[in-house]
RNA sequence: GCCGACAAACGGAAUUCU
């Protein structure tokens, strides 16, 4: 049984959950009867693997097995349904836990906490703070911080920090981890200046910022505007003792792009590069749409060569934008050639590249391309979203086909009678 | 007490509007 548990544990971090519950079945078909270790690695399998309904199916087959599922099982169930943002089975297995007389403790309520943030219920996970000091279990440095996540994911900066200052009174200071939350939820809102505040003050208070404080910053940065401050902090993080890494860079691209500097993201880009460290997907796809957001479409298009001589190969994501990129820069031509070029590539188009090169059409005036791109997608299986249809109807709008338009408009309505599904935003009716 | 299972923070794409 600990031989069978050690080894499912191992496999359990790497989230294959699927080996796990072979081995369970290879322990049983032994005659070895899995204990709380072994069903307790198994659920956490599932939990990293993405498997929250088997991680809660764990539970029951562990009754029926004979063995009442303890804290730690529950734990684990509930990260599961917190990863999966499944706040309410999250909740109910701490009801449960409570009916079978286990008393849930301070990584059970975190976990809730998180659940809840990951949904967006930071009322919720606020609360959920107050019912387990009621319940007499104090709240740790893991809850704070999923509590200033939760908020933070919200767009709620007050009660984030709100949720600092509480912290102040306890004899659980913030660290280093719910400081960089709370800079992200600050840097979320669009509250730069706040951001750059908590940086200071945790360094008064002696709490070192780690290079994920710092990443949340420069984009705390870039997200306020600021893409200079974003820079100069990119520069200043070796003199405190942290290396930018990969993120950090990026984060700086991104800033720079979505600030219409698109010369100086790329900038960024190579100087990372020139500091030894190698672009990745991601990296490119941020410099791309920095200089798609740039009216940069031939950056743009040589980024995507780069990538590709560097032996990082492009995504649908890179594609995308890149097709995007030469949209905005009134190439269309160039789009629609990209997006057949991607399949060349072993990378097929998606809803995205389509939209993209559809609204690349639209706004070079040229309806009928757009029309005939709509065709393509379905012929190549990939769904119409309504994004497709925006973009579309506003291409034959641009080319006074008012009649398509009307007719196309119709068509998505009769489309999404999907009841639950968001209504799509009313195009303007001129 | 530890030596077998559990938890938190950061970066990339499309339409319109903001």
């Amino acid at each position: 049984v600990y031989t069978y548990s050690v080894l499912m544990s191992a496999v359990a971090r790497s989230g294959r959950w699927e080996e796990t519950l072979v081995l369970l079945d290879m322990m049983r078909r032994e005659g070895v009867a899995p204990d709380h270790f072994a069903f307790g690695a198994a659920v956490n399998a599932c939990a990293k693997g993405g498997q929250w309904e088997r991680a809660v199916a764990l539970l029951d087959q562990m009754r029926s097995e004979g063995l009442s599922p303890n804290v730690v099982c529950f734990n684990t169930a509930a990260d599961a349904c917190a990863r999966a943002g499944q706040w309410e089975r999250a909740l109910s297995l701490l009801a449960e836990m409570a009916a079978v007389g286990l008393r849930p403790n301070v990584t059970t309520f975190s976990s809730a906490v998180a659940a809840c943030g990951n949904a967006g219920q930071w009322q919720r996970a606020l609360g959920l703070l107050e019912q387990m000091e009621e319940e007499g279990v104090s709240p740790n440095e893991f809850t704070y911080s999923a509590a200033v996540s939760a908020c933070g994911k919200a767009g709620q900066w007050r009660p984030a920090l709100n949720i600092l200052r509480r912290m102040r009174a306890t004899d659980c200071p913030p660290n280093v981890t719910t400081y960089t939350a709370a800079i992200d939820a600050c840097g979320k809102a669009g509250k730069w200046q706040l951001a750059e505040g908590l940086l200071t003050e945790m360094r008064e208070k002696g709490v070192s910022p780690n290079v994920i404080t710092f990443n949340s910053a420069i984009s705390a940065l870039g997200n306020g505007g600021q893409w200079q401050k974003a820079l100069d902090l990119l520069e200043e993080m070796p003199w405190m003792g942290v290396q930018p890494n990969i993120y950090s860079y990026t984060a700086a691209v991104t800033a720079c792009g979505d600030n219409n500097r698109w010369a100086k993201a790329v900038g960024v880009h190579e100087k990372m590069r020139s500091q030894g460290i190698r672009g990745d997907e991601v990296s490119f796809t941020a410099a791309i749409d920095a200089c798609a957001q740039g009216g940069a479409w031939h950056m743009a298009l040589s980024l995507l060569d780069e990538m590709r001589a560097e032996g990082i190969p492009p995504t649908v994501r890179s594609f995308s934008t890149a097709i995007s990129a030469c949209g905005k820069g009134l190439q269309w031509a160039r789009a629609v050639a990209l997006l057949r070029e991607m399949e060349g590539f072993g990378v097929s188009p998606n809803e995205v590249s389509f939209n993209a090169a559809i609204d690349a059409c639209g706004r070079a005036g040229q309806w009928r391309a757009a029309l005939s791109l709509l065709d393509e997608m379905s012929a190549a299986g990939v769904p119409r979203g309504t994004i497709t249809y925006n973009a579309v109807i506003a291409a034959c709008g641009k080319g006074k086909q008012w009649g398509r338009a009307v007719a196309l408009l119709h068509e998505m309505l009769a489309g999404q009678a999907k009841p639950g599904e968001p209504a799509a935003p009313a195009p303007s009716a001129d």
